[in-house]
DNA sequence: TCGCTTTATCGTATTTTTGCGATGAATTTT
DNA sequence: AAAATTCATCGCAAAAATACGATAAAGCGA
């Protein structure tokens, strides 16, 4: 979106939009699942859990990386990733507020 | 995402990443936030409530017609949208069970 | 030290999204 | 019937997202 306009909507719709579009594609959907089934964080393994490339995996890493909602260690030669589970937390109630919101909605 | 590796995800994931995607974008969490809070089903109100085109404005209120978040009736020369409060809360569930999985999950 | 492994980043190509003006269809109003 | 209103759609341009191979950096083991 042009930065010029960003402005014009509230600072929470564009908060909540940048949630959802970290969450807008499966393969992070995905990574965010492994990560929640296996304790372990987990680095390269995602790459053969999905069917990506590893420098397409790295960059969906990035994407949540970059809005939160994982972090990362470094281990060694290899990455450690782990969901952080305090920002998924507020982001949940963030989305959560929003829907419940819309579903308490008189409808026409 | 390339049709030929939709099918690699699986399709809970690719329905949450098609919600997510119906929401990431602050234009169209306004809209659904107007038609929240107006009784009244809405059409063109929406662009003067948006600092946007009406063509995009329509342009985006389609993209929420076809993930079924919102419905639309004609009602004269005029179109009149509203929430799908069904579908929301289908939605609503889906996101939420995924975010409080995510939550629970063991952290490294 | 010399590879080997692991992973982030760069460069690039392709696709998708976003945005707008123009146009046309449907309907109401005059 | 003519003009005006409302809105979806088309055509197009610009921006962002997606994907991948190649490359480089960093650490491990021989």
């Amino acid at each position: 979106m042009p930065t010029a306009k960003k402005a014009a909507f509230k600072a929470e719709d564009q908060q909540l939009a940048a949630i959802a579009r970290a969450l807008a594609h499966p393969a992070r959907i995905a990574i965010l699942r492994q990560l929640m089934q296996r304790q372990t964080c987990i680095c390269g393994e995602l790459v053969s859990a999905l069917p990506l490339s590893q420098s397409t995996v790295s960059q969906h890493l990035q994407v949540l990386l970059e809005v939160g909602l994982i972090c990362a260690t470094v281990d060694g030669p290899r990455s450690c990733y782990c969901l952080n589970v305090h920002a998924i937390r507020h982001a949940g109630a963030l989305v959560a507020r929003f829907l419940e919101g819309l579903e308490k909605a008189p409808c026409c």
